[in-house]
DNA sequence: TATATTTGTTTAAACGATTAAGCAAAGATA
DNA sequence: TATCTTTGCTTAATCGTTTAAACAAATATA
């Protein structure tokens, strides 16, 4: 019974003596098709219970209403709510989203562009991995076409839209506050300064020192992958040193954990001893103790631009990049681990 | 330039002087195509940069070598894993997917459904959200033609394939540890009654109790949407107990995180006073404070496993479901939370 | 009344691939 | 030499839509 007794436009217009283009108009809603038969072909459609052939659709207008997602994992908290957001703008539209995930790796990075490309999605919106360095399959993306938007994790040497927040100036409110709680040795845990965004942090910190006129110390500045195991790793290094930190900023929360971990096993008291400020707002913040001072990224704000700048080039036919680069402005929310009691 | 240049076998034809069916035939590796001839068409799709229009060939061959995988939400581990294991065995047989959440919306589980048929997906491997009672929708899939495989949540009632873990015999396992470390007064804060995993590990956990002949006590079972908020509640509820438990056992990690918190902000010590159990072995479960004991799911097994599965439904023509009910056995990890010193 | 415009529809050609059927040339068999 | 098979390709139909072009009938304009 249920083997291939799907409905399509020709048996629609079959019932009704009319012809399959007039029907596809019909549910298009064409000007020129008068209501009554409109009404018509709503009825008889919904009677055979019509789902309309996507492959078909797409195939002849062009137009895929997919648009492909790329993420470097969805496991954390920031991605998983872009990700939400972009769909949930897309979706009013029409549109539908394929996420694929790069688990911070270049080749399934490339991979993934090939499948979306593979699938024909009308655009992509991405944020890069880790590893990536080579751009080349990125530009593969804008030959093919089909507008290209970055957040997060972007790149300014690819000519493409970019949704995120200043780095450089969150460095700096993170001094700033650490500053005012009295803190003169802040270290920094920074990512890799190959990316562009934690390059940024990097720079902002540096420069937020000097603002205050505290000396930059270079051991007290790490690049490090991020993750919990090196968030641990770099903190003991720190606390081996003759002269010990009275602040710890890591530029990611993962890591920012793993030294809170290794503070707390050490009993080194926080923010006491050694304040601590994490970066991105994951839901644990919240949750670890103590409570954990970090930045939050605007996931919700991000997601909605991005896949509003992809609706903008959607709906003009243009595909002239007129180039958006916004900006936001990053909120810190800080918690125990970084307010000391006066 | 980068307007509408893609190649398509067509063009490779005109180079060759051959028409489109053979150039289709020689990507495809068909005997009757001789080597020369295959070779040459290899050559000028590279040159041309030839991308096989997945749309043209969908349609025509009916097959979009496209998978739809369905999950509550991705920002946990153990559905990340899936997924990720999901993707790596399809894959490799040219299959791609695509990745939608309902965040344990009913509702949103619903769009995704029709999201996935309407992009014309080969089958749909699935978790259900906590709200799905109402199956409709995903009798919609099977009237639809395509192979269904649950995993994790699933529905009896659905006649489906399913992958899950044993969450009877788990709770014996966890009841068991509980009560050779020496706890007697065992808590279970479990997750909905309705929603089988769950209902089955609350069984679990009274037949286990009854197996040492401990007491069933109604207070000491509590019923929770198990997220670190409601674990918090639960865990201020027992102990707000005249007889408090010395154990307590949640049907998740997010839960057990908040019994956790509440156990360590009222200083109660863990696991000497309190010992706690969580379920899913999420890696937050190895760094907080104290670590966590869990139950391990097998993420990556169950992913290879349904994605076998819906390679077996792809391979054979028949889509007579066998029905596979693969159960595997949980694995405990102990750590510091339930493990005492003797 | 003759002509122009609008309305509502049909026809037919796409979109880019796959595939059943056909056919000529080369090779095998009797 | 005549016939059968195999090899290597071509032709043409098809998947289910969309859409430009055509056109008849109804309505508006001069």
């Amino acid at each position: 019974m249920s083997k291939k007794n799907k409905t399509t436009i020709k048996d629609i217009a079959n019932v009704l003596n009319i012809s399959a283009a007039a029907v596809s108009k019909a549910l298009h809603n064409d000007t020129r098709i008068s209501e009554k038969t409109k009404k018509a072909v709503r009825q008889v459609a919904e009677n055979l219970n019509y789902q309309p052939n996507h492959l078909a659709s797409a195939l002849r207008s062009g137009k895929s209403k997919l648009v492909g997602v790329i993420v470097p994992k969805t496991n954390s908290n920031f991605f998983a709510a872009t990700i939400h957001n972009i769909e949930e703008v897309l979706n009013e539209q029409g549109y539908h989203i394929i996420i694929t995930q790069s688990n911070e790796s270049f080749e399934k990075e490339c991979k993934n562009i090939d499948t979306l490309l593979y699938t024909q999605v009308d655009g992509i919106i991405a944020s890069m991995a880790n590893e990536t360095v080579n751009l080349e399959y990125f530009e593969k993306i804008k030959t093919a076409g089909i507008p290209l938007i970055t957040f997060d994790r972007g790149e300014n040497d690819l000519n493409v839209d970019y949704i995120g927040i200043d780095d450089y100036n969150s460095s700096h409110v993170i001094v700033n506050h650490l500053v005012e709680q009295g803190c003169k040795r802040i270290a920094h845990i920074g990512g890799f300064k190959r990316t562009r965004i934690y390059n940024n942090r990097i720079k902002g910190y540096i420069d937020a020192l000097q603002k205050h006129e505290l000396p930059l110390e270079e051991a007290l500045l790490i690049e490090s992958d991020l993750t919990i195991e090196d968030g641990r790793a770099k903190m003991l290094q720190l606390l081996a040193l003759e002269n010990r930190p009275d602040a710890v900023y890591a530029a990611g929360d993962y890591a920012a954990l793993g030294a809170l971990q290794i503070l707390n096993e050490k009993g080194i008291k926080i923010p006491d001893e050694v304040a601590l400020v994490g970066f991105g707002d994951e839901p644990f913040a919240n949750m670890v103790t103590p409570t954990m001072t970090s930045v939050n990224q605007h996931s919700y704000k991000i997601g909605r631009i991005a896949a509003e700048t992809f609706l903008g080039y959607a709906n003009k036919k243009k595909i002239t990049q007129s180039l958006n680069k916004i900006i936001l402005e990053a909120k810190l929310t800080v918690r125990e681990s970084s307010l000391k009691k006066r």
